[in-house]
DNA sequence: CTCTAAACTTGGAATGATTATAAACTAGAG
DNA sequence: CTCTAGTTTATAATCATTCCAAGTTTAGAG
């Protein structure tokens, strides 16, 4: 909603072009839950832009990152960088499994930005507060599975695949 | 401390072999503040472990970050991930100039934490509580440059490159 | 409108952190 | 001491991300 208008004010504010590349990233970054990835973008994005590159939506979340209104989440077990549009204080909450992120209300977030704020010295320019562990599905799943063996290959994700929602609505 | 024998136990414990390697990997992460990289390990053993790999770095640090002793703080500005072997919910603070982080006890993670566990249903591996900024230092010296233009471009860590203490003997 | 300089976008090449692999080594139980 | 599965190592391979050199647009002035 007035997410996207908020980062579409921080981009004229700064004096920057709203090209309809900028404003497509916006608006999906503003309106997605997923917390996607660079990648995630460009593909949501390239059926409407055939034309959109890679570098372009790089160089539009390094823009947003740097103007303070999107945060960026690092990995969530995956090899990809994950940002997130909220950039009021909140936790986040990955799964290493199906490296999904959501968003989790918390009370105590709030009380703890306060205090880095006055007790660091820092200037402070964002926040990463990530905790990652086991979905509730992917606990069910592992538990199903009989544990292969404990040792887990690591495996990359290819350039194409997808972090997909498994079936309905979720969030 | 006793954070290495915490190390090593949790080697111990999952049948897994203490090498040589191993050893002076975790007890350099058992011992030291600065939150190292992969290649700040390999640089800083180097010295006293000619052979070692870096790969090795690479291999032992997924262990134990597998175990559940350390865990991954993602990037501080730089392209490379660091490392804490403090597992203690705490915060960490990392100056997105001089790329450094630090520890800062707070009253609110622990709050935090119990807060994340109890509501998530998740079942929780780690952490990464990270506010980034500008430290002191850095806010002096942005203070000082008259800051030569707001874009600035991004540039990337060199293979030798080190993070290092400001004043105390660098290597 | 029209023009223009600066700001953007783009495809492809380049970079470099991290992984994979295969061969050589060794911790540690018997 | 003897084995052998677990480890290390050097090196190649992978791939997210950045860089680059053009080609395009944007938005403001005329």
């Amino acid at each position: 909603m007035d997410r996207t208008e908020k980062l579409v004010q921080a981009l004229r504010e700064a004096g920057l072009r709203l090209t309809p590349q900028r404003l497509a990233i916006v608006r999906l970054l503003a309106t997605t839950d997923q917390h996607p990835t660079a990648q995630m973008i460009y593909e949501q994005l390239r059926p409407d832009y055939p034309s959109l590159s890679l570098a372009t939506v790089y160089n539009t979340l390094e823009t947003l990152v740097d103007l303070g209104v999107v945060n960026v989440l690092g990995s969530a077990g995956d090899d990809a960088v994950h940002y997130d549009a909220d950039t009021d204080p909140h936790v986040n909450l990955a799964c290493i499994s199906c490296h999904r992120v959501i968003d989790l209300p918390s009370q105590y977030v709030h009380a703890l930005e306060q205090e880095v704020a006055t007790t660091s010295g820092y200037r402070l320019l964002g926040a990463r507060v990530v905790y990652y562990g086991l979905c509730p599905d992917c606990q069910r799943e592992a538990a199903r599975q009989p544990a292969g063996g404990r040792r887990h290959r690591r495996r990359r994700r290819r350039r194409g695949e997808h972090h997909q929602t498994q079936s309905g609505s979720e969030e």
